[in-house]
DNA sequence: ACCTGAACACCGTTCAAGT
DNA sequence: ACCTGAACACCGTTCAAGT
């Protein structure tokens, strides 16, 4: 398998582009889109192991070989998904200050992914760079540079943030203290924020 | 599936301990612990999709069917070998000052997980609860306690850290921000450790 | 009692045969 | 040219038959 054809790479990224430019309309009424938008709604309903190949085809009323004029390999449905997830993202309003951006694009990033529990396992099975996550990103990089911290400053902040509210949603559910009794999910809400505010009064005052 | 047989819920780990502790010789010479480690080094070699119930009986001189008297399922190997790798963590000197050992702590997760990179991804598909994780998990706890915080704060400042730490493992190989080119492995490191010293420079000063 | 070969019910993926 | 049923090479798991 060439590096080129790694799904969700970014060399996979611009032949995939590409290739749906040059997409000539399927005889069968089956899109890319009307995939993606079945395959997350059996995600969200019946969790990522349900998502087959040949469940996916039951569900969308053809057979699974079919499903293969759509998408190279389950793989390649799963990066796909995942930027359909974070293509529900909405970006803040460029006219609030940098930090309460950098606050609402956090807190949206991890309530996006949040309605989608059984998707978030399969952003760390490959990089996140579809065009989605790409304009997420961008957005979060300019909110740090708002906020007034120098390029490389920011882009460490950038990083190190996305993978604290990534984090938090993948391992919220996971992790647990000792001493940890019951009516922990109502706090994880309230953990997070905790967390977040913490890493941005250090930033700020860093 | 009664909820108690969810590898690893806590509920289960229970019924681990007990399970391991009436357990009598088997007559091969398997042990769960050799299973264990040649599971790791499977995973190590060849990635988790190479750990099937059948290679990993080929590795060991046996049919698949002999694994299943020493683990109830594949779910059960995966939740045992991430807490075996937790295994692997060494607590900081407790002499040490408190902030000092969170961060050593904090940067010694990191690295075990880190020379285990496949196992990552099995990280997030169940609840870490397994004994060398809640031995990691208390020392945490513990340094941020000594680090002079109120309990309620160093609670949250510990799960905090704690999705911090973990997300930094599972998507710093898988996040970019835009305009970033070749090398920056090398600056992972150094992402992390900002980000580390940001958030506890938070926390002191907050 | 302990062990395990062979079978069961699935997978993802391919491709020859159909239209 | 486009589509897809049927087959291939795997899975995890079970259990009847062996010792």
């Amino acid at each position: 398998m060439s590096a080129a054809s790694v799904p969700g790479s970014a060399a996979w990224w611009r032949g995939h582009e590409e290739r749906l430019a040059r997409r000539r309309p399927h005889t069968d009424g089956l899109t890319l889109e009307v995939v993606l938008t079945e395959a997350l709604a059996l995600v969200d309903a019946e969790g990522m192991d349900a998502l087959t190949v040949r469940a996916l085809a039951t569900r969308l009323g053809t057979g699974s070989s079919t499903l293969y004029r759509h998408v190279a390999s389950r793989d390649e449905l799963l990066v796909l998904l995942v930027d359909a997830v974070l293509g529900e993202v909405r970006l803040p309003d460029p006219e609030l200050p940098g930090r309460e951006r950098v606050e609402q694009l956090s807190t949206e990033l991890r309530r996006v992914l949040r309605s989608h529990p059984h998707v978030v396992p399969a952003l760390s099975g490959s990089p996140i760079l579809g065009p989605n996550a790409m304009r997420a990103s961008a957005c979060g990089l300019d909110n740090l540079l708002a906020a007034g911290h120098p390029p490389e400053r920011a882009r460490a902040a950038y990083l190190a943030l996305l993978d604290y509210v990534l984090g938090s949603v993948a391992f919220d559910a996971a992790a647990e203290s000792p001493g940890a009794t019951h009516d922990r999910r109502p706090r994880s809400d309230d953990v997070f924020a905790f967390g977040l505010t913490t890493f941005l009064d250090g930033l700020e005052r860093g």
